[in-house]
DNA sequence: TTGAAAGCGGTACCAG
DNA sequence: CTGGTACCGCTTTCAA
């Protein structure tokens, strides 16, 4: 009979949950009816609607969220992975930059009804196959990332933070490097600087290669002699030892643009350990979304990267892309900022 | 006919996506063997399986996950919210303890083959009712939290970080606070505390509550003078006024035992302008997970609250039940760990 | 106003 | 070795 209990699982099963037709029953309705009672919807009398509404609340009756998405046709969830930033599947959370897209990225999925996924950084097509997903946000993907042509290829809409241009199904948001990195050395050579040394990650990350041209051609274009020194890896301790590095120098450069993400009171110490004074001494900005950069003493100059409205924005255009079902790649450039504080500020 | 486009949606719809019968239609094959051959189930020939794989392949043809799910009964998702960390509904992340507990809660999930969703702070009921999820990770519930009443009435087992005991389908693990706080104390006092501050947020939080008392009970014992500062919010611009008020003390202390988290370079910055050399004028010891705190000069005592470790056990705790389908509560108490570094080992 | 029945897209019995 | 068919639990025509 249909009534039995279901599935003759390999578990107890205790309490087989109730079903809209388990309530169905015990009200002397349809299921039919029920549904309508429950979800407000169809023409019945008052009465009807309570009765049924009122067996269900007695059963604790809660309706089968597959069952219903099945029906429905979408889930309302969306992929998240971060790629590229590699230490271990997980660590990205615990950079200022990403804790800022993730919980953008979930803000702004939730207010328009969906919810995020985590996915692993290094998730095979396996691993979210059964994951019954609308549309996917993968940040810093590499070039021809598999995960992006698996998304791509199960028709999955996906949002990236790296432009790609006229790819079914790909939008994306960016930032201009160029104009970021080109304003910052701008700013600390109007505060005085004639030789600014930099320090960044030696990463494929296009962050890092696209930043490094650009100061280069920054310093061509002037005569200046560039000054880089490249960590291995991002972090605070690689980037101390390449601010020692850079300070040790016989001709130290005279101001400080730190990309590599490191704690901004931690590379204030580093500094003075070599006896400078900022911003006297040493102008310094860092790219950091480490709150605590505005808190030390000075407070720190930062080149914020914006990670919320590359967030927001991101996940405003897949939304769109989603729910018109439009396929075709959108994409929008975002602002970085440059918060100007007291280490590059002098007088 | 059954073949004509589904669903007369209100979107274009451009390719209605392949489904199973499509690829069986085309390979000539029934639905049964087409599942089969994909799924490596069942007893094909060779030639027949082949062919299906390839005809799926040649179609693009990618399962409709809500379909299985429904059919397997499970979605193998775990929903995750952290309660009570309210500044705003996803701040916790910028958090260092909170970014160790979620990313480790997904890394464990992920090894069992779940994958997490991350739900709202404040989220109602009909934020996750759509949701299939198969069992929920709430962290810091409040007390009688109505989110965690809506798990347990939906039979959707969770596991939290407080302590609850025999509430079917809750299971938790905790840490024992007082335990934690005395041994920070015995050890300051061993290097040679007399006067003991205690910065803390005023907090509902259960975890300032039982330190604050256990703090009292520790000083009682001994006669000590407690000398407490609450700020009214944890974070660093208020834990460094509350510092501040005590060193300014004309009495005062000769160690600082700081509860609300802080970043740990910037605590130090503050007990400086005092004119304090650490450990020799003050000894220090934070509650952080902040991997900056052992980078510092000297580095800085911590007192860890095991985040990762929490999140394990709680997450294998939860799955353990999942899997057995046993309803009953389960939990263990995790052990903090002392880090001791150089603000509060003199000589 | 109510309910029977047809799906949503797969999977897994069996019978052939 | 293969395929018909029932079924997962719900929603939604559509007919009564």
């Amino acid at each position: 009979m249909s009534t039995s209990p279901r599935g003759s699982g390999r578990r107890p099963a205790p309490v087989p949950r109730i079903r809209l037709v388990d309530v169905a029953r015990e009200a002397g309705l349809s299921k039919t009816t029920v549904s309508a009672a429950l979800n407000g919807t169809g023409r019945l009398s008052d009465a009807v609607r309570l009765h049924a509404q009122e067996t269900a609340r007695r059963l604790g009756y809660r309706p089968n969220a597959t069952a219903r998405l099945l029906r429905a046709g979408h889930a309302r969830l969306i992929g998240y992975a971060v790629r590229e930033y590699v230490a271990t599947p997980w660590s990205y959370m615990e950079s200022p930059y990403y804790a800022q897209v993730t919980s953008a990225t979930a803000q702004t999925a939730l207010t328009h009804g969906y919810a995020l996924v985590l996915l692993p950084t290094h998730s095979a097509r396996d691993e979210w196959a059964d994951l019954p997903l609308d549309a996917a946000v993968v940040a810093d993907p590499e070039t021809d990332d598999p995960l992006v042509e698996d998304f791509l290829a199960a028709r999955i809409p996906i949002v990236s933070d790296r432009r790609v241009e006229g790819v079914p199904g790909a939008h994306w948001v960016d930032i201009d490097h160029e104009a970021a990195v080109r304003g910052v050395l701008d700013h600390l050579e109007a505060g005085g600087a004639r030789r600014i040394g930099l320090v960044a990650a030696l990463s494929t990350s296009l962050f890092y290669v696209r930043a490094l041209e650009a100061y280069h051609a920054w310093c061509a274009e002037r005569g200046m002699r560039p000054l880089v020194d490249l960590t291995r890896m991002p972090g605070n301790h690689e980037t101390r030892g390449a601010i020692d590095r850079l300070l040790d120098l016989p001709d130290p450069p005279d101001a400080l643009f730190v990309l590599s993400e490191a704690s901004p009171p931690l590379i204030l110490e580093t500094v003075r350990r070599h006896g400078l004074r900022l911003p006297d001494d040493l102008l310094l900005v860092c790219v950091s979304e480490d709150p605590t950069a505005a808190q030390t003493d000075p407070p720190v100059t930062t080149l914020s990267l914006c990670p919320v409205e590359i967030a927001t924005v991101g996940v405003e255009l897949l939304i769109e892309a989603l729910e018109s079902g439009d396929r075709t790649s959108t994409g929008r450039i975002v602002e970085t900022r440059l918060e100007v504080r007291g280490t590059s500020r002098r007088g």
